[in-house]
DNA sequence: TATCAGTTTAGAACGATTCTAATGTATTGA
DNA sequence: TCAATACATTAGAATCGTTCTAAACTGATA
């Protein structure tokens, strides 16, 4: 708690009682992957009652410091990841879940990139059957 | 148009006006990117009055026929991809542009996936910075 | 502790996509 | 060829994830 809100103020955060809470949620040392709706789920099981609005603020808000990153899985709802490293994934579609990579991977025989465009990063998503 | 509307007939469509259209534009053997929107300017700029309903709904069908595959780049809307074949692609955000990897390219150092899951596909998505 | 900037909230609005149900059209088979 | 019918198209409504609005609230500051 008390490291909760001094890791908020060190982000610039106001530590609210409702940031406090998603934040102790999220950053409580196992990395997740979550969206507004299952991180909604998961508030309502705490029965902490916070609005839709203010979860998709403060995941924006935690996303625009940095303390979130932002997956593009697919093309319905958006997914953060509370590990902010680079790393890649195994997605089931199946089961909508991700599950991390974290082991390092290379990727050979890519080509240039386009003139005057730079490689920022390199993203695998390892499609599963089942 | 002869072609298209076989090639419509061979993957079990009924070749309508707006099919042979839409497939004529998206089949000319130049792959391309679309999404509902793209597409729907393009079929503007022809000057062919087709529905957005239609667009949808073509996009869907073509899909299921295994003639466009759909592309999971970001949360705001679904790109389809003329390129069925397996590849990758560079993608510049800033410029909302995909641009295809047609050369072979090896991932190593992969983990094995989770129990009872077998690798369905890897896709790479080299984001570009500029 | 009063002030005020920043935050939360319910509900409205938005934008991409899907649905509905009425109208239109390609196919078929007589 | 033409009627019957199964499939397509369409406008507009509905849906769903997300963002916006503006009013009420609260943490920080002095």
């Amino acid at each position: 708690m008390k490291d909760i809100k001094h890791f908020l103020r060190q982000n610039s955060l106001r530590p609210t009682k409702q940031r406090v809470i998603i934040a102790n949620y999220l950053f409580d040392g196992v990395n997740k992957h979550v969206t507004a709706e299952t991180l909604s789920n998961k508030l309502l099981k705490m029965k902490a009652g916070i609005s839709l609005a203010t979860i998709y603020n403060t995941l924006h808000d935690f996303y625009e410091k940095g303390l979130l990153k932002k997956l593009m899985i697919n093309s319905e709802r958006v997914y953060f990841d509370t590990n902010t490293e680079h790393h890649h994934h195994f997605y089931s579609k199946k089961d909508q879940k991700l599950i991390d990579i974290n082991v390092d991977m290379k990727v050979s025989g890519l080509p240039k990139p386009p003139k005057n465009k730079k490689i920022n990063k390199i993203e695998v998503l390892v499609h599963l059957d089942n």
